[in-house]
DNA sequence: TAGTCTACTGAACATGCGTTCAGGCACATC
DNA sequence: GATGTGCCTGAACGCATGTTCAGTAGACTA
């Protein structure tokens, strides 16, 4: 399951870290100590664990939030390079950050995400909406392979699936505690979630349409009011 | 949707602040600005708000983790107070805290176990548990009365849904900023989720059983195995 | 060789935090 | 009236934080 030293993809892991720019060494190592311990660590944590003193990262980076929006860009970009080389894959949305995570090289950076995601800000959104975009193409293509049964609102639906996804994995790290290894909770979850994912998702938590068609005789839908595609028929709900 | 003033249930809406004791005043007080704003507001926040002397706070309550520690003591009282008056209108788990968000008297109460379950501890791992068990035990009655499909594995089943639900919540409040009305999120949430959600739980995700087939051939379970109850049989997953 | 620029450091500064402490005030008890 | 006994405050303490500043070392340029 875990790769790490292997692979073309993993540039940064040949690179040994004395050989880094000093600049690059005191990002990386933010990046590192955020992830593992939140954005509450102090610029001397951060300075004594790069080798340095804590007046150089200033210089280099202007403040603390200097640093942390440096962090950000550079995750962006290093997320944005790895969805391109992992794209004919098919991986994406969720599955691209538990990739990220269970590859060792990219963990700092999935831990990175998900401390940046549990405090909301602009790296957070940015990077849950390019998700939630990712999960609609995602899913859009399984429609239109059959795989997946269309709806009524796909943006709501990859929306809805994105937050579950992410939701569940950001609760799980939450409740581990203060210091968790990201990768862990990636390999744990995935562990026990399969069987009742694979579940809801082909069983449904529902046995009859009564509430969604209550639902929808409620608020009707287009779909179901043109009855384009022999969809289930609203009527109202029984009971 | 959204009740308030009325009902029996918010004996505490009743009582106007210059009534309680100053205790009681100072730990109100702090269960509404740490719900507002998170754990990092300061004691003489508090003390300004509760119209005391920092110094008073740390009379009472030792520290200012033995007030954290009092507002979660009286936080999981109120919810099991309120869970028993509730429970004949059958409500649980995720609806439990979407109920609590909803009627004014409690939303302070609910954004508290928000922030609380942010940053996880006692109170989160506490609270998240027993929604799980409430959960698993609605589910049961749901397979019970036939509107819930039988799992393999409930246990896993229930805390699969309860992650889902708080953790939506949870990411969907982060992702708004670091003060958040969390009745707010509840509202909007509900509004735009319910769509998808109810087609998820009723139609699947899934158009046929490829996937979750292929995965109890993989890992067989003893009820597909022995085909008590007249379920799918496992066989080798088509593709 | 002199000048300049960049990388870098040690020490100090300002600020906000949780907490402590000496004491004031009201009220009950003897 | 004297003596506690809780409730409560203003001021200060100790500490950790982010940040500033004067100054050093080395490399590169004129």
């Amino acid at each position: 399951m875990r790769s790490g030293t292997s692979g073309e993809h993993s540039k940064r892991g040949q690179v040994p870290p004395e050989d880094l720019t000093t600049r690059a060494r005191i990002r990386d190592t933010a990046i590192r100590l955020f992830g593992r311990s939140g954005f509450g660590v102090g610029v001397r944590a951060i300075a004594t664990e790069a080798g340095v003193s804590p007046a150089l990262v200033v210089h280099h980076f202007g403040s603390k939030d200097g640093l942390r929006e440096e962090c950000d860009r550079y995750v962006l970009r290093v997320v944005r390079e790895a969805k391109s080389t992992a794209v004919e894959t098919g991986a994406s949305g969720t599955h691209l950050l538990s990739n990220l995570a269970m590859v060792d090289d990219y963990a700092p950076t999935a831990a990175y995400i998900v401390r940046s995601l549990a405090v909301g800000g602009g790296l957070a959104s940015q990077f849950f909406d390019q998700m939630v975009q990712d999960a609609e193409e995602y899913v859009a293509a399984g429609v239109e392979a059959g795989i997946i049964p269309p709806s009524r609102d796909p943006a709501a639906r990859a929306r809805f699936l994105t937050l579950s996804g992410v939701g569940m994995l950001l609760l799980e790290a939450n409740l581990r505690g203060p210091d968790v290894d990201i990768g862990e909770v990636f390999r744990d979850f995935a562990a026990w979630s399969t069987l009742p994912s694979l579940e809801v998702y082909t069983e449904g938590l529902f046995a009859n349409r009564t509430f969604l068609d209550s639902y929808l005789s409620a608020f009707p839908n287009e779909r179901d009011k043109t009855a384009t595609d022999g969809g289930g028929e609203p009527g109202a709900g029984a009971g």
